[in-house]
DNA sequence: TGAAGTCGTTTAAACGATTAAGCAGACTCT
DNA sequence: AGAGTCTGCTTAATCGTTTAAACGACTTCA
C-alpha cells in the first residue's frame, strides 16, 4: 500500500505538502499540486484512515443505532443516513440494539473507541446517563422522539399527533363512530404519544374509542384485533404501526369479516409492504428517508459548529388513503 | 479520553505492560494484570481503535457490500453478518451499490483506506480486475454465486437448482402440466441459474414450460404474470423471487383469477413478508441468516490463516408449502 | 562459582497521517 | 539599501497503540 511518503518522494516534495494538497488547503502552488495529484494517482494512493483519525483525534465515521435492521421501518432510514454520510465523506457504522436498551452502553463504547464525532440513536429509550456521557465527551448526538434538544444533541420529532388526527378525521368523515386502537407496548414513549393522540382525536371527534396495548408485531396485531372485535365490535381499527395493521387484516380475514366493507383498518408508518397487501393498506406515511437524512444532517451541523446548540427537527406524517377504509357497514 | 499511558501511570507499570494485558498475551504476572485491569476500569479506558489499526497495519472492520438494504432479501443477511462480526470483536461496514456495479470500485477504495482485512460482496457482478486487486493486496474476500473460490477468496453458492427442482416437483405432484416461469434480468448470473434450473426441471417432469424475463420487482412480476396468462394460460407460475410472486398474486387478483384455485403461485427467497400475503405464499426458502453468518465466517477463516485457500460454501434452499399452491383447476 | 535459562517488565522504534512553526527567496516600501 | 511582508515549501513534533529487543533479578545446573 502506497503511503503519503512515497507520494511525496515521487512528486519531489515533502509529506506536508502532499497532506496540504490532499486536504484542499489552498496553500500550494497549482503547478506543485498537479505534480502531487499525478503522483498519488499513479501510485494508486489511498489515504490511511486510521492514521488520519489518530492524528486528527477523531474519525470520519458516525454511528447509527437502530433497534433492528430486520424491522421494515429501518432499512430505508439506514440507507438515507448512509448516503447522506457518504456524500459528506463519512462512513456510517450501523448497529442494532435488538430492542434491548441494555445493549446501548456496549455499542456506545465501541463507537467511542472508534473515535466517532457523532452518533444517531433512533431507538425509543436511551439512558440519560449515556446521553450525558456523550455530551460530556463532546460527541454529537441525534435522538428520535426524545424529550428535546440539548447541549450537544438534537432531536427528531415525529408529529404523531398530526398523523393520528388525520387518520381519525378520515374515519369520521366516512361516518365511523366506534373505533378501536391497537397501540404499542405501554412502556414505550413513542407508543404512548400515538395512543394519547388517538384518545384526544377520538374524543374531539365524538367517537366511542377503545384501545389495547400490543407489541408492534404482526402476531400482536392479530390477537389484539381479535380481542377488540370481541369486546367492542368497532367498525374501524387504527393500529400504531403497519405490522400490527397487517395482523389485524389477517384476523379479519380469518373471522370472515370483510375489509373494508365490515371493518376499516388504518396502519401507521407506510412501510414498503403496505401498498402490497390485499386490499392495499390505508396508512399514515412517515417520511423515512427524511428521518435518515435529518439524522445525519443534524449530526453534521453539530460536529462542524461545536458552539451551536442542538435543534429540534420536525417530521410530518400524512395519511395515505388506499383500500382498507370505507364507510361503516 | 483516557489513554493507555494514563492507565499505565495509574497502575504503576509501563504502557507495554498495559498493552500486553489488553491483548490477552499471558505474559504478565496475574497480580500485575489485576492492577492494570482495575486502573483501566476506574479510568473508563477505551482502546483507541485508530491508533491500534495504525500500529497493526489493519483494522478490525470488515466490509459488507450489498445491492440495496431496502431490498427485503438483505436486512436479515446483514444482521447475521454484523452479529457474527461483533461476536469476533469486529465491526461491519455495510455499503450499498444501489445495484450499480460501477459503484463497487469506489466502495472498495473506501474499504481499503479503512485498512479492512476482508470484505464480502453479496452482489451478482464484481469486475474481475477488482477481485484480483483485492487478492493482490492480501485482502480476504467472500462472494455470492460467483464462479468459484480462489486464492484469497471464498464463494457462497446457493443451490438454486435444488430449490427450483423442489418447487417444480411440488407442482408435478399436484398435477400441473402447464407451468410458467418469471425470471430475473437476462444479464444476471443468478437469474440465469434459476431459469436454467427451471427449464431442466420442467423438461424432466414432462411439463409444458413457458418463461419470461423480468426484473425482480413487484411491478415486473405483475406485468410478466399478465403476459404469461395471456400467452400460455398456465395453471401454475413460479417466480424467481418473492417480490415478483407477490406481483403475480396481485395480477391474478385484478383479473379475478382465484389463487390457488385457478392459478398456483410459487415464489423464491421466503422473505419475511411471504408469510403475510393473503393467501400466504408458497415459496422456496433461502436461509438468509446462514448466508450472513457464512459470509463472515469465511472471511474470518481467510483472515486468520493467510495460507489457507478459499473454499466453496453451499447454501441449501428448500420449499415451504403455504397456501398459494393447489391442484390445477 | 559462573554460565545459561526463565520470568516479568521496560525501553524505544515503528505505524501514516496532520499541522504549527520555521525558513528561504521574491517583492514592496521607505 | 535595509526592514518588512508575502508566498510556497519543509522540518519536526504529535496522535495512541503494538511489539521486538533489552534488561535485571532469580533459578538451575554443571
Amino acid at each position: 500500500m502506497a503511503t503519503i511518503k512515497e507520494v511525496a518522494e515521487k512528486a519531489g516534495v515533502s509529506v506536508a505538502t502532499v497532506s496540504y494538497v490532499l486536504n484542499d488547503a489552498h496553500k500550494v502552488r497549482p503547478e506543485t499540486e498537479q505534480r502531487v495529484r499525478r503522483a498519488a494517482q499513479d501510485l494508486g494512493y489511498l489515504r490511511n484512515t486510521a492514521a488520519r483519525s489518530l492524528a486528527l483525534g477523531r474519525s470520519t465515521m458516525v454511528g447509527l443505532i437502530i433497534p433492528d435492521i430486520g424491522n421494515p421501518f429501518f432499512p430505508e432510514i439506514t440507507k438515507a443516513f448512509q448516503e447522506a454520510a457518504n456524500a459528506c465523506g463519512m462512513e456510517a457504522i450501523v448497529m442494532n440494539t435488538n430492542s434491548d436498551a441494555q445493549r446501548i452502553r456496549g455499542l456506545v463504547e465501541r463507537l467511542l473507541g472508534l473515535q466517532v464525532p457523532g452518533a444517531a440513536f433512533l431507538t425509543s429509550q436511551v439512558d440519560p446517563a449515556i446521553k450525558e456521557m456523550l455530551a460530556g465527551k463532546g460527541v454529537a448526538a441525534a435522538y428520535l422522539d426524545h424529550a428535546g434538544a440539548g447541549a450537544r444533541c438534537s432531536n427528531i420529532a415525529i408529529d404523531y399527533r398530526k398523523g393520528i388526527f388525520e387518520a381519525v378525521d378520515h374515519l369520521r368523515q366516512l361516518g365511523h363512530v366506534k373505533v378501536g386502537f391497537i397501540g404499542g407496548p405501554a412502556d414505550g414513549a413513542a407508543a404512548r404519544l400515538r395512543k394519547d393522540a388517538f384518545l384526544d382525536a377520538a374524543r374531539q371527534a365524538g367517537m366511542e374509542a377503545g384501545t389495547l396495548d400490543s407489541d408492534f408485531t404482526v402476531q400482536g396485531g392479530y390477537f389484539s384485533c381479535g380481542k377488540l372485535l370481541d369486546a367492542r365490535d368497532p367498525t374501524a381499527v387504527i393500529a400504531a404501526n403497519d405490522l400490527m395493521a397487517i395482523g389485524a387484516m389477517h384476523c379479519a380475514y380469518d373471522r370472515q369479516v370483510p375489509v373494508p366493507a365490515a371493518l376499516s383498518i388504518i396502519g401507521f408508518d407506510d412501510i414498503t409492504f403496505a401498498q402490497f397487501t390485499q386490499p392495499a393498506l390505508t396508512t399514515v406515511a412517515v417520511p423515512r428517508a427524511s428521518i435518515g437524512n435529518l439524522a445525519f444532517e443534524s449530526l453534521w451541523t453539530l460536529i462542524h459548529d461545536p458552539g451551536l446548540p442542538g435543534r429540534e427537527y420536525p417530521i410530518v406524517p400524512s395519511l395515505v388513503v388506499r383500500q382498507t377504509t370505507a364507510p361503516p357497514r
